[in-house]
DNA sequence: TTAATCATGTAACACGTTACATGATTGC
DNA sequence: GCAATCATGTAACGTGTTACATGATTAA
């Protein structure tokens, strides 16, 4: 249940709409978890619903109204919980679903061809992601420091650190594969 | 839909029951895709009523009885026309869902010592995967050598080293990760 | 004698994805 | 004039998880 964890931790540090729920998921916590807009609010009304949450409705005249929320008492005690469980997702943290490696996996099937257009389309999509890390890594550190923000973002940044690890390995592979593929089609056309 | 197409994938190099199939998947599968075993026979049930898939079954004595499952014509089509969709599954190839990381986000929420351990434990849990790699990789090479599995061997091999480097990464990580908290648990006790 | 391996599933539930709907405002 | 942003959702479907059931054989 960590979508719901997670949305918990994020109103822990102060009351956000679902909108905004959504952004930080999308800017800033990508490399974490990754949700569908539509999945945030309804997680939300199932968090209210177990009385986690409270919401309000908040009126505006030149922008559409919103829904404020915030983190109850019994949601702090949630998200305590979860916090200390004793052995936590490690074993969940590389339970991979990966539907391009599928296809790499498989592409004994097809042409080598069809192979590498993917691969190199996969090095384009690492190089792309990596150019975004400077970015995260601001908007993580731009808040005011007080020394409870400070903590936080000690741990925001490791894991940030945790993404740009994976997609700087995922590059370094996908360049040896390409080189790889490549000396291979050499190899036939000289004979 | 990648679990049905990698049960494709297999399938289409020789028939195989749902219990050979799972196993595939837990040993040699798991660094592309980890699937439970119930939802294997139940993608195995949904495939054949696609027509994807034949089943036989067959009776032995010592052992269960089991059920062999191969493919199809419509289902060699069904794999090479995902095989062949352009623009693959590569925006979901980071499509991440790490309740570890999002624990190791939240870490500002607990103590310094409870972030500790579950690093402490995470390392524990790469260095023991990672020294599965070795079985992994010989277990893709013992097949007999034709030239149509030498070309699945080559991709199965490429896969299994994207697995590989990733694990390598996330130690790099945690290790540097565990280096910087204990320093700073030392400039606190100094103070 | 306890656990693991072989072999197959069902049922209920939780979670993720896709498509659709609404409608004003602001910037190119 | 068109796309993006703000803001909220519903409905249907697809996929993943957990718990349970059965029962023989073999190795530590």
């Amino acid at each position: 249940m960590s979508l719901k964890h997670g949305l918990l931790g994020l109103l822990n540090a102060g009351a956000m709409t679902g909108y905004e729920l959504d952004r930080s998921f999308k800017r800033s916590l990508s490399f974490v978890w990754k949700a569908q807009t539509s999945q945030i609010y309804r997680e939300l009304t199932a968090m209210e619903a177990k009385g986690w949450l409270e919401s309000q409705r908040v009126v505006q005249e030149e922008k559409p109204n919103k829904r404020l929320y915030s983190i109850t008492d019994a949601g702090r005690e949630e998200l305590n919980r979860w916090l200390s469980v004793p052995k936590p997702d490690i074993e969940k943290a590389f339970d991979v679903r990966n539907g391009f490696l599928m296809r790499v996996l498989l592409a004994g099937e097809t042409t080598n061809e069809e192979a590498l257009a993917m691969l190199v389309a996969f090095r384009e999509k690492c190089l792309q992601d990596l150019s975004s890390y400077g970015a995260i890594y601001q908007s993580i550190q731009s808040s005011n420091k007080t020394e409870e923000t400070a903590k936080r973002e000690k741990y925001w940044m490791l894991s940030a650190k945790f993404g740009e690890g994976q997609y700087r390995a995922a590059l370094e592979w996908v360049e040896e594969a390409i080189d790889l593929l490549r000396s291979e089609e050499n190899e036939i056309s000289r004979n």
